[in-house]
DNA sequence: GGGACATTTGCAACATTATTGCAAATTTCC
DNA sequence: GGAAATTTGCAATAATGTTGCAAATGTCCC
């Protein structure tokens, strides 16, 4: 409980319901969420708006990261390496399960050298890698 | 003209004007398209739900793969590997250039060994660079 | 704690994107 | 060319995302 104010203080926002409740889903979960899960896991306590308004400056302030997907979804989960705001460095491989659809941020799977073509200059590297996890083994 | 029939009909899929049109686009293309890409360049003429189908059919046949994004949006992309109906084996890494927007498939640079912890199956990787391409250098 | 001020929320309206069933049109195959 | 199989377009419906604005809530200072 104490954890949660501090990082919503630490980020200078406003300490009310809807982020209490939404930061405390993303530290209870063990995988990714996305805005449906949300909405699902809140049973409509939250009005859609303002579910998508604080995925959104979460991200900016750099709380939660954002995972990169194949079916038109956006998944969001914590920021465990120190992100701050508008910069973040989340340098993780993400893993999905083909079983349990859980996302995985595999924190101490680091991102691989990528060499590019000449010309290329890189900015970001996103690694999914989809399989079987440990849990559905 | 001739590669258009023969892609189609080596994967048992009869040859009508949308998926001829849909993948000639894909053909001409040097990026990966999204569904709202081929709506505009086909500038209606055929029926949304069409467009939704055909590219469907064509992840399925393993004509084209699909690359994720960040962004809500699903970009298409031919396998120019040799993609069978079921079995994608697509083993390059993308790259979305922040400039000019376009995502390219860069059949060269392969996709690097992800070491994952003890329990996890890996079937498939994705990798995903951005930053600036050659063009926008 | 109470009140002024800043911030956030919910609602409503609207826009965009995606899915489904079904009849009409097209394609295939003989 | 014609029967059978496949594909398409339309319409209806669902799901998802965005914006403006007034009401509610949170912050800060006394
Ligand atoms: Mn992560
Ligand atoms: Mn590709
Ligand atoms: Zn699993
Ligand atoms: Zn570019």
């Amino acid at each position: 409980m104490e954890a949660l104010l501090n990082i919503l203080k630490k980020n200078q926002l406003s300490v009310t319901e809807s982020r209490k409740k939404i930061l405390e889903l993303f530290l209870n979960s063990e995988g990714a969420l996305a805005h449906a899960d949300i909405e699902k896991s809140t049973d409509g306590s939250y009005d859609r708006v303002t579910v998508y308004r604080t995925l959104q400056t979460f991200v900016e302030k750099g709380i939660i990261h954002n995972i990169p997907t194949t079916d038109n979804s956006i998944l969001y989960a914590l920021c465990k390496d120190n992100c701050e705001a508008g910069h973040h460095h989340d340098n993780h491989v993400h893993f999905i399960c083909d079983v349990c659809d859980k996302t995985i941020c595999l924190e101490h799977v680091s991102i691989p050298e990528v060499k590019l073509p000449k010309g290329f200059t890189q900015k970001q590297t996103d690694v999914v890698v989809s399989g079987i996890c440990d849990a559905c083994k």
